[in-house]
DNA sequence: CTGAAAGCGCTTACAG
DNA sequence: CTGAAAGCGCTTACAG
């Protein structure tokens, strides 16, 4: 509510409303540091309910140089295993009543750098950044400003910067050791443009667990590049039996590009996915992943913020087996 | 870049170092609203890049009350979309140089109110408000509060705030032509819970140009809850041959639901889609949609915030035409 | 337990 | 064209 002019209500219309001091009101609208007696506290609280006061969180930002607000620099909010990501952020800091400013990066590192400098200017409590390539350090500027920063599934191997991943390489294994019980002995994999980061872990532990006879297919991380992948490989009659995908987004452009060829999944094609996003549930058919820890992940890089803990052990994936795989439905 | 004691630098310190007042700096730094002579400024600009200058958005706020960011409340990011709707009103706030604070609701008015009121006391430029319910006014405190606000998508019918939206009606009348033009004389209508805002209005129109014969169905907006009623259609046998489904996640429901059934899309069921997400160019089969005009809704919305234009006519949904409604792959 | 006042880092009227 | 200074709305040492 504010007054007839349209003016905000401020803490200095409080106080004189209420007979006090703005220090006194900032003591009871914050609960400290001071006490105040019972009665002021009244007083105080029946004059800011009259007014409709409403704390100024910019001023309050300037004074005490925290703003409730923390960064999250994302790879594409549109790709379902960052976007699962972002939901989990946002709920991890409302917990700690923190607001979230956001930002697509879209794969570019310099729009990394550019959004952790706006969000540096518009002077953030923290910063998380969860982006799909790891080159440079973008968070090394919040280090300089003494800003509290930390990597979501994928940072530089340099730096300060503390980072929370998933075991990537325990998941790999469960998905092909499950396909293997299903009677596959050629296990192709389909990886990114490059080998970098987590989603490189996971062709690295393919590599050594498949041998290096088997099949490695790459295609962006798009579900289109992995659809257009799939129907050249069926024109050439080159589409393996079986097939563990880097990310879901592939494994779902597997499935799309599979059926538009006419090739059954999974009687010609057995696929799981790596990422365990929501959008594998309700595929066609129904896609079998290792299901990553996303929200175990965002709260433990939220509390790394506050709390500076020391990073836990990577939380570990579990297979969710449905249709994909070979698997009956459940 | 901060000095040895980690200090920022200020306003202030480049003033000192240019021997100039706080002010000629500012004009500097801003480009206005005051000319400054040509060897000043050479001197201000210096001083700043070898200080490393970062203006603090947090103390020109306070001052000049524009915080440069915007609030974005959301039903659900992880719906795409939503998803897409709030990664085209990021770019564009992006062109107005705006950063977005964004706020998931999940589908409930009060905490969508909650969110209103954080981003007010944030002090935020304009709020932008994307709801599935749209069933209390929750802009109308920003309207009290002075902040410019627009609904986008949905609205409540009464109150101040503009709302943009697409031509919900046409998109159908597009889809049930489409549909009968393939051979279908009855067309379903897959629609939400209750027949509110857009989604209602597809709804209505569907049923105005199907007749009164023609099958309702009904399940929650979400691709779990369509998948599950086409399971248990199918055990009924009482699978539509055509259906129009209200969003696309529920089309993408049926289409996971119609293939753990068994039952071949389009050759069973065809199904056409009325959101045109990203998302429904790579499902199995690929899903026929009327392409909502997104990017356009937000460009328009942002647009509304700043220059208080009036709002344009709705654009028109384009029919794409994929697999699942019958026609031949592209 | 409370009041008067300084100060956070800017922007911008007000004088020169 | 430029400088000295007020003030945005808070928080918090500093006195009483």
């Amino acid at each position: 509510m504010s007054n007839p002019a349209g003016k905000p209500i401020t803490l200095a219309d409080v106080a004189r409303r209420a007979g006090t001091s703005t220090a006194v009101v900032s003591y009871v609208i914050n609960d400290g540091p001071r006490r105040v007696a019972a009665a002021t506290r009244e007083r105080v609280l029946a004059a800011a309910a009259e007014l409709g006061y409403r704390p100024n969180r910019i001023a309050r930002a300037l004074r005490s140089r925290t703003t409730g607000v923390v960064g999250l620099v994302l790879a594409d909010a549109l790709n379902p295993y960052f976007g699962a990501l972002a939901r989990h952020v946002e709920q991890a800091l409302a917990g700690h009543e923190r607001l979230m400013l956001i930002g697509n990066a879209g794969y570019s590192a310099e729009r990394e750098r550019h959004l952790v400098e706006r969000f540096l200017a518009a002077q953030v409590d923290g910063l998380v950044i969860a982006s799909a390539d790891a080159g440079d350090d973008v968070a090394a500027r919040a280090q300089a400003a003494r800003v509290p920063a930390v990597y979501l599934h994928n940072g530089p191997t340099s730096g300060e910067t503390p980072l929370v991943t998933a075991d990537n390489g325990q998941a790999v294994e469960e998905a092909l050791a499950h396909l293997r019980a299903h009677g596959h002995h050629d296990v192709a994999f389909l990886a990114g443009p490059q080998d970098t980061g987590p989603v490189g872990r996971r062709r690295q532990v393919w590599q050594e667990a498949a041998g290096s006879e088997a099949v490695l297919l790459r295609s962006d991380y798009s579900r289109a590049a992995a659809d257009a992948l799939i129907r050249r490989l069926a024109a050439a009659d080159a589409v393996p039996r079986a097939l563990i995908a880097a990310t879901d987004e592939q494994a779902i452009g597997v499935l799309s590009g599979a059926c538009a060829a006419g090739l059954p999944v999974p009687g010609r094609i057995a696929v799981i996915g790596l990422d365990g996003t929501p959008d594998s549930a309700h595929t066609a058919p129904a896609l079998t992943v290792t299901g990553q820890p996303l929200r175990a992940m965002a709260q433990q890089a939220v509390d790394l913020l506050f709390d500076r803990a020391t990073p836990a052990p990577p939380a570990r994936a579990a297979l969710i087996r449905r249709r994909s795989c070979g698997c009956e439905e459940v």
